[in-house]
This record gives structure tokens, C-alpha cells and sequence, in this order.
DNA sequence: ATACCGATTAACT
DNA sequence: GTTAATCGGTATA
């Protein structure tokens, strides 16, 4: 039986956003809602660098009711609504007051994929479980209620089962979505595993 | 109060 | 490759 370790503050409560999201890459998020436990390696994510970040929701420094949550401390869950239709979940980093995120855009499933496809409202398992930052979120079960959520905590939090991808495994990108960020659209704050079935857009070559 | 828009997805042509 | 769906957040008055 593989050990699971739950990653602790420290992991979170780092400077370098990047850095983070690019460690994320390989370890598994885990949901237990209503004693139900599903989960998945994570294969894509984006960094969002705070104030000085033009795509990110906390850019120069504004803070609302929704985006307060990212000027919490790291190792807390940020969900909100894109296009009235997606709950997109992020992992807020760094200390408090400044306003880190990670955006967790696709996991490879793992425990419960039974009731992940039923969340889904899918038949069979296919690569768009899971692929995709909304299905992320539909998979776990997470919504805008969990944002706020510890993830040191029981319901949700990311844990590394002692698996890790080869460095060159993963390659950085620019993120998706972000066109109207000007110039910060091109930073390659987005790392994904080559080729992996569960990571958005086009299959990359080689 | 009202108006515009999005860290997307799935279903089209 | 293109586009409709869909609604809370944010800005503007």
C-alpha cells in the first residue's frame, strides 16, 4: 500500500508561484465530499502571479469579494464561475496579502472514477474526464461553495503518493485563454505533461 | 440600477 | 475552424 502524504503549509506558503506549479505537476488532488472519495494526478496547471500578473484576477492589486479568498494565506481553495457555466478551482500560494494562484487545469483520474463519470454525466471513461479545468471541477465535485476551503483539511486537499514525472516530462507554455494579458499572455506559466491524454488543447509532438 | 465580459466547453460547419 | 450557451463578477452611472 503506497503511503500518501498530504502536502503540508510550508508547500504553499512559498514565493515562487511558478516553482509551485510546476511541482504540482504529478501529485494527486483529492475530494472527500459527503464521504465520498475521488481523485487524480494533476497534469496541467498555470500560475497566476498576483498584482503584478495582467491575467490574473487580483491584477494591480484589486481585491473583491471574490478574489479576496487569494489574499488568504497559501494552501487555501479559490473556485469561481467562468462563463456562467464552469467552476474553475485554483490553489492559492504564497503568505497572506499576496494574491497567488494556481490554476489546476487536468487530472488523470484515479480513485472513484465510477462516480466521477456520473458527476460528469458520462457513460465511459475517455480522455475528457478530467481533461480540461471545468472538468476538473465537475470530475471532484467541486464548486463555488468550496472556495475559501482549506485544503489542509479533510475535503479537499492534494497529496503526493511518492510518484513524480521526469523532468522532461513536463514542459512549460504559454496559458490558455489569457489573449487580452497583453505581453503576460506569452509567459510560459503553464506546465503540462507531453503528450498526456488528460491535458487540454491539441496533442503535442515531439 | 444596468451593461459588458470572461483563467471554457461542446457541438457544430 | 467557428460559435452558441449561460450567469456571476466587475465596472459604470
Amino acid at each position: 500500500m503506497h503511503r500518501i502524504k498530504k502536502l503540508p503549509r510550508t508547500f504553499y506558503e512559498r514565493e515562487d508561484v511558478v516553482n509551485i506549479s510546476r511541482e504540482l505537476i504529478g501529485k494527486v488532488l483529492v475530494t472527500e465530499l459527503d464521504g465520498v472519495r475521488t481523485s487524480g494526478r494533476i497534469v496541467e496547471t498555470e500560475a497566476y502571479a498576483g498584482h503584478g500578473d495582467k491575467a490574473s484576477h487580483a491584477y494591480g492589486g484589486r481585491r473583491t469579494a471574490r478574489t479576496e479568498v487569494m489574499y488568504g494565506r497559501g494552501g487555501t481553495a479559490y473556485v469561481y464561475l467562468c462563463y456562467g457555466i464552469h467552476h474553475l478551482f485554483n490553489v492559492v500560494t504564497h503568505g497572506r496579502d499576496t494574491p497567488h494562484a494556481i490554476l489546476i487545469r487536468g487530472i488523470e483520474p484515479m480513485e472513484g472514477v465510477e462516480v466521477m463519470l456520473e458527476r460528469s454525466g458520462k457513460k465511459v471513461f475517455d480522455r475528457t474526464l478530467g481533461r480540461g479545468p471545468g472538468n476538473v471541477s465537475k470530475a471532484l465535485g467541486i464548486d463555488t461553495v468550496h472556495t475559501g476551503t482549506s485544503l489542509l483539511g479533510a475535503e479537499i486537499y492534494i497529496a503526493d503518493d511518492g510518484f513524480s514525472f521526469a523532468p522532461g516530462e513536463i514542459e512549460a507554455s504559454a496559458r490558455i485563454g489569457v489573449d487580452y494579458a497583453g505581453k503576460d499572455a506569452l509567459l510560459p506559466y503553464r506546465f503540462s505533461v507531453k503528450g498526456h491524454a488528460h491535458v487540454s488543447g491539441k496533442p503535442s509532438r515531439t
